[in-house]
DNA sequence: AACCGCCGCAACCGCATTTTT
DNA sequence: GAAAAATGCGGTTGCGGCGGT
């Protein structure tokens, strides 16, 4: 495949954005929408690739974008999501309203990478104060798993030195025959069992719980990338209600 | 006041993926 | 189904602001 001439190449300004830029690409897509961005610089007359406008309107100019100001909440999401799905930013993004992708990385990279390098640091040195104390006290295999009515591991991150306030919830993905596609027919039985074990409170009935799983399915939850989102989005439904695991910590 | 180094953030680059022809 | 075009994504860079010396 051939690659488009990026915009240097082409005469096309590079650099920040002027206020007057910002105000062109604004009007044009309030007016017109942003169908295609290849042809959205030509139209709206402006001297920009039409990546560099999308990347501008996604990161800066669109208006339910929230900026600055990350709250501990939004920090201990982040904190959650990576160890879930990595540095896949724009996932992430999906699960923080008015929150980019750049914007979350810059954040992970800026603040919290920091903040959680500065925490390990002092764990490690915890531990090995306990380890010198007591060498039998800790076994690093399970220390910091625990097992949730048979369905698996979740490890556990405790709290941070002041600033992260909870405890971090990240399941292991190894997903029990339960979960598994393959036993999600129309199984009536299953959906109870689950229900049974596994109830977030706001799921009323096994036919809310099956729309549920399907919704995510929908989005390609289970049978693609070990089912993580559904996986995130039950234990997340399920924190903090009466009788979730995570919640003894 | 001038210089320097660090930090945060916006924007770019190149590759991957998806959509269109 | 293949090729081309468009869009999305994540890593990286460069610049401006700020604090310290």
């Amino acid at each position: 495949m051939v690659r488009a001439p990026c915009c240097d190449k082409m005469g096309l300004k590079k650099g920040p954005w002027t206020p007057e830029e910002d105000q062109i690409l604004i009007s044009h897509v309030q007016q017109n929408g942003h169908a295609n961005w290849r042809a959205l610089p030509k139209q709206a007359g402006l001297l920009r690739c039409g990546k560099s406008c999308r990347l501008r309107w996604t990161n800066y100019l669109r208006p339910d974008i929230k900026r600055g100001n990350i709250s501990k909440e939004e920090e201990e999401t982040i904190i959650r999501l990576h160890e879930l799905l990595g540095n896949r930013w724009s996932a992430m993004a999906a699960k923080l309203p008015g929150r980019t992708d750049n914007e979350i990385k810059n954040v992970w990279h800026t603040h919290i990478k920091k903040k959680l390098k500065n925490y390990q640091s002092t764990r490690d040195s915890k531990r090995q104060k306990i380890r010198e104390s007591d060498p039998q006290s800790e076994n690093p295999n399970i220390s910091n798993r625990k097992e949730i009515n048979g369905f698996g591991y979740m490890s556990i991150s405790p709290q941070s030195s002041g600033e992260l306030s909870s405890v971090t919830y990240s399941p292991v993905m190894t997903t029990p025959d339960i979960f598994k596609p393959e036993n999600f027919n129309s199984s009536k039985s299953t959906f109870s069992e689950i229900r049974k074990r596994f109830l977030p409170g706001d799921i009323q009935g096994d036919d809310d719980l099956k729309t549920w799983f399907e919704m995510d399915q929908e989005l390609r939850c289970v049978g693609s990338d070990d089912g993580k989102d559904f996986w995130y989005n039950l234990f997340i439904k399920a924190q903090g209600l009466p009788g979730f695991p995570g919640d003894v910590i």
